[in-house]
DNA sequence: TATGAATGAGACTTCATTCAT
DNA sequence: TATGAATGAAGTCTCATTCAT
């Protein structure tokens, strides 16, 4: 958000704010849409009346669809970025970052994959591998990164690269998640405290 | 079915054969089609000119598009149910059985997504959930489950529901290869033999 | 109908009948899914099905689709002239003849319009004025020709031509009946007696 | 509306009058396709290219075909209405009030049937009697309405329906204009006087 | 900068008709 | 003679995108 327009309101009619403020109002209708019909769902009509603008207006803040749903991910994955790495410090034990990132994913997706917002999530994000997707996920990866490389030097986690670590243990409650919503199981409190446990016995040496 | 097109081949091309061989041409471009250009790149007109029939020729095989795409997943899951399970027997040790599905399904994951193709599972399976769904999911899961039952009653695994298990060993390989696909890494055989053995340690009780 | 295949079951597989059979019960058919369905909602291929022949062998009775709509309105025409003049013999008198005739005619309205069939008689006999129709109008009106004829002749009509004549009281059932079938009105035996004595006003001589 | 069209005829193709014009020729459009070549021959496309829109344009105006189709009988209904009515006033003599109808009616019928603009008519007014088909009817029959009360009221009249009483007087023109356009016969001045006479003959006690 | 009417390619689907068997 | 699988033109409608205002 552009903070200026919250502490000063002539911000908020001049030119770049304004502009702002729309292409804003178009990445968030877009979000909604996407939550409520999924992917397909999305038309330009649908998104400018829900946006509250003109469909040709669209085409000043985004090249076209697919810039538009690009910009959508990005925003999406940023969130997801922050969500995953919240309340997670370096002065925590490894265990304790260990847990709470586990189940910040695992809630992530959960409600992610309920609002069927995941799409924005796993039909494209796997599409798309350009400069700012990697800067996202090294972002969205770093306090993960220092977990495993941390774990993996003092000999807690086995010798494997950290991505590899990643899909083992913390990637597990994705895979959870997506089940769950399904309707597979229903994972009560203790379950999931048991699938961390497992996820970290995939990752220590024994 | 005209059995006589199993006794001799010169009956390939006579009334019920010739039939198969038609619905099984639109499906086979289906496949084709939707590993090139994804899901939404399918169009009826672009299929029938693929499978070599005009485009009215489909609606005598399937009611609309929807159905084409249902018996395109089921066939692409019946594959995999038989792909994953291949060369594993009860009669196998356990590590054994797990670390050869393990393989079969980091095979075929890998080939899946190289060719897009995982499209069709990833994109498709979770939609439905029918009867038939499920039926093949027994199918497919029916060695898995044996194992990971087996496994939990003689105390060797942890005592989690077999979903569970799955995905906390069996379905990382899913993740890897996905991963690996995506450009993230290569695993070589070592990192490979060390990723099972990780996610044998994370359902086994220690 | 051929009325050998009554008489003689040899007859009943013989070329010539069958082929009377099959023209028949396609015609039949025809008639049947139009009464349900309206005319637009004839198709080929219902048509084959509900007739119980393949769809090209519509094709060895009929030329084309036109000419086989053209066969149902001559049939049903046919069957409209007979019900229109039943139980009506020169020897009864003048109005007696007229009565029993508008009668027929609004009778027979109510039902074919009720039953969509009146689809098959207005949506296309004026369409067409080929020779046959003008041979079945010959027909269809030899009795109420010769009703007017008589009328005029012996001074108790109008000097009006006879389509006009006809059009002033007789075809007046038609629009009743039309009406009565859109829920304008229902008309009970009265009115339907009332509105006899006025189209038979309309025409004689005061 | 944008007041400024009606003002000065320079506006004539500012914003919403070109919009209201747009509708109108996709509207003329319709009917003269619909003269041509009958209510089956109208294409969405076809009618594109006669109205000079491009065929996502018809979409902005009309919902579907069924809308366009339905404002297009409702527009030919009004002017129908209109035209039926004409130069009618309470203050002439019954008779003549009748007489006019009459003719309207005739004159009517036969340029409609001639175009076979009928076909707006005829093939749909019956099958909606809608809110607005009512609305119309009932703008369509106020005079006619009238006429017939008053004459009944007066007992010149018989005492019949209104409904009952048109079908068998106004409404038999249209009768006569179809069969005079199908060939049957040519009405000339005289033949048509005597044919309101006959009409009036109908509905008048003796 | 913003609008939204207009575009027209292309989506899915139907159906009258043909023709090899 | 009868079949019915196959055809492909034509149908209705959607939607990303443009452009005059």
């Amino acid at each position: 958000m552009n903070e200026r327009s919250f502490t000063n309101p002539l911000y908020a009619l001049s030119g770049s704010a304004l502009m702002k403020d729309k292409r804003q109002k178009i990445i968030d209708a877009a979000e909604t849409l996407i939550a409520e019909s999924g992917f397909q769902g999305l038309s330009m009509h649908k998104l400018a009346k829900e946006a509250g603008v003109a469909a040709g207006t669209i085409y000043r803040y985004f090249s076209d669809k697919e810039d538009l749903l690009q910009q959508v991910r990005l925003e999406v994955a940023q969130r997801n970025a922050e969500a995953i790495q919240r309340d997670v410090d370096e002065s925590m034990p490894l265990k304790e970052r260990f847990r709470k990132m586990w189940l910040n994913i695992f809630d992530l997706s959960v409600s992610n994959i309920d609002n069927l917002k995941n799409r924005a999530q796993y039909d494209s994000l796997p599409c798309v591998r350009s400069h700012e997707t990697k800067e996202i996920e090294r972002k969205m990866f770093s306090k993960v990164d220092q977990l495993f490389t941390e774990g993996r030097e003092t000999g807690v986690f086995k010798p494997l690269d950290n991505p590899v670590l990643a899909a083992l243990s913390l990637e597990v409650s994705v895979t959870l998640a997506r089940k769950q919503s399904l309707g597979y199981y229903q994972l009560d409190q203790d379950a999931i405290e048991a699938a961390i446990e497992a996820s970290w016995d995939a990752i220590i040496t024994h």
